[in-house]
Formats: C-alpha cells, structure tokens, sequence
DNA sequence: TATGAATGAGCGTTCATTCAT
DNA sequence: AATGAATGAACGCTCATTCAT
C-alpha cells in the first residue's frame, strides 16, 4: 500500500478515536508511520486529510443502496430493504464521530458545502436512493399509491441515524444481534 | 441578567455559530462583554460553560414532552404528536452543532456519560416520552395492540433528527412552512 | 488576635506549606478565613505580606542568642552554645522553605536589601551574636587567642543550616533526638 | 553547538539571574535565540529545563570530589582540602538562586525526590565525599581516632554553604581572594 | 520523496490587584 | 473595615505548517 492510503488509513483510525479536534498531525503521522513533514506531500493540509477520510465513509451503505436499485419488483419489499437499513445502521454507528465533527468547524463545513453539492455527495443522497427504490416498487403497484417513498425513506434511515447517535453518546457497544433487532422493529413498524 | 447568564448566553451564541472547537475563551467574553477572567468567576473551565449551554437545550422540547403525557385519549393521536414533532425538529435544529461538539472531543464525552446517565439527561430521553405516551393511548385502545410504542417514536424522532442534521449539513435555511410540511409528511405516513 | 495576625499566621503556614511562588492571595485568604479583598486593607500587597512574615522567622533563635551574651564566663562553653546550635537547626529546619524564597524572586530582594541593611537584619546576624558571645570568652580567657570567633561561628551555624536545607531537601523528618545528635557531633567537633 | 545545548545555557544564565519563579519560557527562548515552541522539540516542559541546568551545577566541586578521593596520605589535609573547599565556595556562590528554587515550588520537589535518590544526585554527596576522604586519612593515622569525619565535612562544607547563601543574600560581589580569606579561616579553624 | 527541527500565532487558564457596595 | 466580582496582563504550552537537508 503506498504512503497516501497508509496516512488515510491512520488518519480515519484516529479521527474516529479522538474526534477531529483532538486529532493532530504529529498523531496521524505516528499511527502512519511516518513523518509529520510526509502528510503535507500527500495532502494540501489537516483538512484535506479529513475530507478524504469523509469522503470514506458510508461506502458499505452506499455498496448497498445501489444493489437494491435493482431489487425492485422481486422478493418482498421488507426483505429488501433489510441489508440496506442493516448497511446504514452500521456505517452510521461506525462513522457518527467523523460525521458529527463536520459541525465542530463550521467554516470548514461553509467552504466545502458547494464542493459537495458539485460532486452529490452528503448524507442525503442514502435517504433518496431509499426513495428512489420504493418509487419504483410503489410504480410496480407494490406499494399504495397514497404513501409518500421519501417519507418512508426518511422515517427508517432517520431512525438508523438518531439510534447510531445515541448508542454512540451513551458509550454502549451494541453486539450484531442487537442492532439487526433494532433494524427488524423499525422495519416491521413501517411495513406491518 | 446577571453576568453568569450573560455568558451562558453568549457561549450559547458563539458555540451554535462556531461549534465546540472554534469556540475561544476570547470570542465567549467578547460576545459576553467581559473579560475573559470573569469567565472563570462563574464557571470552573471552558468545559463547564460548554456542559452548562448543552444542559438547556432541547428545552422547548422537553417542555412540549411533559404537556404530551397528560394528553393521552383526548383529541387525535396524531394532532397530539403534532407540537412534539414540530418542537423536535425545530430544536434539533437549532441545537445541532452544539449537539454534535460532544463527539468532537471523546474524552469530555467519556468524563461526563456518568454523570448524564445519573442525571438521566440525553437525547434519548426524548423517545422515550414519547413512547410512554403512545404506550399509554395503545392502554386505551387507540392503537393496535401489535404496534411498538417505542419502535414509533424513533421513526418519528430520528427522522426529525436527521433532517434537522442534514438542513445543517447543507446550510439551507427552512421556513416554518417548510418544518411544518416535514412535519406533517412524517405523521401521515406513521398515522395514515 | 486581630485580622492582621490571622492573615499574618495563615500566611506563613501557606508559604511554608507551599513556597511562596505557588502562594496565592486566595490561599492565605481561605486560610485566615477573609476575603482576597481583607488582605489588602491590613497590607500593601503580596510582598508585603511575605516580608512581614520572614521578619517573624528565626525568632526562637534570636531570642536564645540574646541570652547567650550574658552566659559569657558562666558553665561551659560548649553547654552555653547548646541551646543556640539547637535553636538554629530547628529554626533554620522550619524557616527553609520561607528562607530560600527569597531568591525565587531576586528583584524583590534587590528591592528590600537596602531596608534589611539599615534595620540590621538578615541571617548573619545570628553568625555575629555567637561570634560576639565566644569573643567575650576568649577576653575572660576560656577561648586560645589564636582562635578566630567569628570562623567557629560560621562553622557551627553553617553545618546546622546546610544540614537544615538538606533534610528538607530530601524530605527527611527529624526526630528531636535526631536533631540534638547533630549538634552535639558538631559541637564535639568544634570544642573536643 | 546544537540548540538543546543553547537553550539549557540560556536557562542556567536566566534561572540564575531571575529565580526559578520569574523565569518564563519567554525569556529562556529569547536569551536562547529561540522561539519558544522550539523550547518544547528539546525539553518536554519549563520544569524538565529546570532539572537539567539543576543537574549540571556544582560540577565543579564534584570533579575536585572525585580527585580528592585519590589524594589520602599525600601533601598535608589541610593543604589537599583546600581547592575542594575554594570549589565548593564557588560552586554554592554561583548556584545559590537556582539550588534555592528547588524549595520555590514544593510539589516539584517532591515529584522528583525519589528520582534524585534513585540516581544518588543531591547537595549531601559532597558532604559525603569529603567525610569519605577524611576516613581514609583516619585510618592512615593522619587524623586523631576520636574525631569525626563526617562532622568535619559537615562543618567545613556548611560553612561554605551558609557563606555563599548570605553573600548571595547580601549582594555582595566577592573577590577570589575574600573567598579564599574565608576558606583559610575555615580550614585553619578545623585544622590549627 | 521523506524528513523533523523550527516556527509563531493562538490557546485556556491563573492571579495579584482594584473598587463599588 | 470587609467584601468578592471584575479585571487584564502574563503565563506555559500546543500544533499545523514550512523548509533546508
């Protein structure tokens, strides 16, 4: 693996331990092996080296939510959107220090919003594909015509989100039977 | 208003601006027109104003909370989750940055669980109000003996929650009108 | 006793406990029971107070060798210099701490050397009572002329205030036998 | 030179000019050409900088210590004492402030009396060393059995300390020959 | 490309002193 | 005389970034 992935590597270990505020370069160099001056040879700076951590994470979602694209019309709509809400439940709970140090730098988050936008990034884009496959279900004749897909969407990866949050806050580690029974009961509430 | 409210105002004011990291002791007596000694004649430590300005948050909803419970079988379900829903976006909302400082700095988080957890403070709170209530109207037969309760309010306070993260994350800028649509698109799917 | 006292008392119970650079005025504050304000109705400022308090030290001291000048030609030499050599190493032992402060902040020294010159104050002054009382002595002839009174003097109090600074230094805490050891081998030495 | 070596001569020159307690990190950078960050790539903080100019002082005396030892049964005592004597003087004249600090700040001291007695460092080595010596002169027949070699060095090195700390007390600017007049009194007394 | 010593702006915090009450 | 909140200068220290090697 060359140096540049070897630092993004690091840098997301310690970003995910420490927070973005408490991680350092002279840190990250440490954890990559390597010295502080090399960072600034694979990355403009700090926030360059966070941005592509960001950029990172949710891929195991992102994986799925393209699968299920193309799940629409077999098996059962609850059976599909199980790994995708098992998917998200998971990155979120993974990822929630990263995501949240988003707001600790405000005008960071100000200078890189268009930059987002440009490139559809941003955690909005799980809830739409969310939506998007229910539309099609809903066009299928699978789903009533008066339910509303992005609602949906946003009711179970909603709750995905805050649960992530709070097992986070609270400091609990959540075994895999554990969260799969939180997946099953928002799935079985929206879909009875 | 005495000087320890001024700067519990103003730290309010500069952390939701500027969130936990960027938030200096010099901007906080500035914004408090004091002088930064002053700040340590009231609270122990930067941490201290941080953990006294998270402390009232979510008051608007919690307040809405304590009113739900006592409404249980009068008018609609649904009309009485109505200001829940609209408070929980609308406080979400403006709290978010300094919501999300708590993970900027795991340690403080680590410092401070216990005495959450003793305090029972936290966000989780909130679903659970809201699921007492909804357990109370399944009492009296207002909903389906083979609902969740609890399953109901995450769906209704995690899609408030990240949609109150997202409309930061994007920095859009919601009317009420717009909150209120949220709002009413979430209730409708869970209660149709 | 009046404020002045108790602030003077809680002052050098402080500044021995802790040194004078880590002596706070809130210390002596809460330690003579006032306010920070008391303080500085009853002294100058903070120097003030230090010096207020060194002035009282080495009291015990003082007063054993204003008694020595009348021993002169009374028992034995060596018996009149015991009280003293005691006194010395167990004021000397309890003032150390105070003592040296001095030097932590030399213009401070600088400022009042002149004022311990003209009110006749320091530490040589107790070498000079010793020397003047084996003076006498050696004129009533109980001392060899070719003796130097003052070098005994040095001798005897320089061994019990190095030997002060280093049991302080390491921590020790001597006994009262301990003590009466020490001087007693010195004396020994001294006048075998 | 390298820079650790600048910075820690920097130190010693400022330590011993202002005192322990009015030595800022500042002052030690600039008299050391330095930033003050660079202070810290060097040293981990302001009191390891402290310890390392503590223990380079009174190398002097300890490398006429060492040869002294060597010196038994040669020359006359008092003459092979003398230059032990005459360093130790100096050493404790030139040291005085920065040894006095140590007790400026108790709680360092404290830290760092077991390492000092783990490492057998400490102002009683002297003491020691020259009672040594004096031992080995007894056992040759050089020196009377019913004396004391430590009490000898005890008064001797005392004297020389006591001396140092009133003159540094004083102000006084002593020229060699007042030093070696005190010492040859010192010695003339223990030794007629 | 890799280094790591040097930087310097900026941080949170302390504390002797003042002054209105 | 007694207070204690307010002050603000000064402190030790951190850390992202630079640059000569």
């Amino acid at each position: 693996m060359d140096l540049k992935n070897k630092i993004a590597e690091a840098a997301e270990q310690v970003l995910l331990a420490n927070g973005l505020a408490k991680t350092t370069t002279k840190e990250i160099a440490r954890a990559a092996g390597c010295s502080e001056g090399s960072l600034y040879n694979h990355f403009k700076n700090k926030e360059d080296i966070f941005l592509h951590v960001l950029r990172g994470q949710l891929q195991n979602l992102m994986r799925t939510l393209t699968s299920l694209q193309s799940l629409a019309g077999k098996e059962t709509i609850r059976r599909n959107l199980e790994p995708v809400t098992r998917a998200a439940l998971e990155d979120f709970s993974n990822s929630m220090p990263l995501i949240c140090s988003v707001f600790s730098e405000p005008d960071m988050l100000l200078r890189h919003r268009e930059g987002f936008a440009l490139r559809n990034e941003g955690p909005h884009r799980a809830n739409e594909a969310v939506a998007a496959y229910l539309f099609k279900e809903q066009q299928l004749g699978r789903i009533r015509e008066e339910m509303d897909p992005k609602a949906i969407a946003d009711l179970l990866l909603g709750s995905c989100f805050q649960h992530a949050f709070q097992v986070n806050f609270l400091g609990k580690i959540e075994s895999n039977d554990e969260r799969a029974a939180f997946c099953d009961r928002m799935l079985s509430t929206l879909f009875p």
